[in-house]
DNA sequence: TCCGCGCCCCGGCCGC
DNA sequence: TGCGGCCGGGGCGCG
């Protein structure tokens, strides 16, 4: 599933390809349709399908950025304007010159949003199992979910920060894989990424954190951004199903050292599994104290 | 007011 | 080969 170096690869390879280009229809699935139609909020949330369509036509895609694990699409006509998109589990983009382009079923099939775009392309916003979203904002300040998230992870701000959440009274007896989950103290680390930066910190996922000491908690951030930097640089994982904009899955999956393996990538010896914070969770009793 | 829990959304895929 | 159940990001309602 994707998390921030996925999103991050997701980012760069639309920006790269739709830059500059302008939306100039927007058509949805059958299921996006019947979804809004007995009102439950498929893809398109907050807002009508009809409504958004308007809101977006005619706009010129200016630039594309990333908070956490969402896209922020920054669109012009008369004034700067937004669309917020969440992959959710198994979203994708394309772009491509028709949805049968796309190459890989799965993404053909349950294609969900089709931009077309000034150029003649189309970009496609594909979504499996529809837990993704796509939010219109006229303004960020539109956008509430934004604005609890941490700062990224890569700012000079982000390890303060995470430590002075860390000192609040409401986290102390929640095991640390909950806490730097959150996006509210670190932003963009999902389950795959906790379980890595856990073990190359050698912290036992279930810890409460009030047992962490000061050097263990600044250790687990370091390892938090240097696992999140890798997965960028490795093109993100490929674990579940992930896609880039062409298509491709990282190979970051190869480097884990913990995640989804039968053996621990530093001692050798069997990963546990057990479920920690509500989610599936590996570790390595030798290594993680 | 805050917190924790359960639920909801969904289909690929695993295991029997 | 068929089918039931598992999985999960994030939001929401309830007690």
């Amino acid at each position: 599933m994707p998390e921030l170096p996925e999103v991050e690869h997701v980012r760069r390879g639309l920006k790269s390809r739709i830059i500059g280009d302008k939306i100039i229809d927007v058509t949805y699935s059958s299921k996006v349709i019947e979804g809004k139609q007995q009102n439950k909020e498929t893809i398109i949330k907050g807002i009508s399908l009809e409504d958004f369509k308007d809101a977006v036509i005619g706009s010129e895609i200016m630039d594309i950025k990333r908070r956490s694990k969402y896209l922020v699409f920054e669109l012009m006509n008369d004034h700067i304007h937004y669309i917020i998109g969440h992959l959710g589990m198994s979203g994708a983009y394309f772009v491509v010159s028709k949805i049968e382009d796309i190459g890989i079923i799965n993404y053909e099939k349950h294609w969900h949003v089709d931009f077309e775009l000034a150029s003649g392309r189309h970009l496609i916003y594909s979504d499996i199992r529809r837990f993704g979203e796509l939010r219109y904002a006229a303004e960020l300040s539109d956008a509430p979910q934004l604005r609890a998230i941490a700062p990224e992870p890569f700012e000079q701000s982000a390890e303060s920060h995470y430590l002075t959440k860390l000192a609040e009274k409401r986290w102390q007896n929640k095991s640390i894989k909950e806490v730097i989950m959150n996006h509210s103290v670190i932003s963009g680390c999902g389950n795959i990424y906790a379980c890595e930066a856990l073990h190359l910190a050698r912290i036992h996922p279930a810890r409460k954190v009030e047992s962490l000491t000061k050097i263990e908690k600044k250790e687990l951030f370091k390892q938090v951004v240097a696992v999140l930097n890798e997965g960028i640089r490795f093109g993100g994982s490929s674990i579940s199903s992930y896609r880039n904009v062409e298509g491709e899955s990282g190979s970051m999956q190869t480097r884990f050292k913990i995640y989804g393996r039968k053996t621990c990538g530093s001692c050798g010896g069997p990963v546990s599994h057990e479920v920690i914070a509500a989610r599936n969770t590996h570790y390595c009793e030798n290594c993680q104290k």
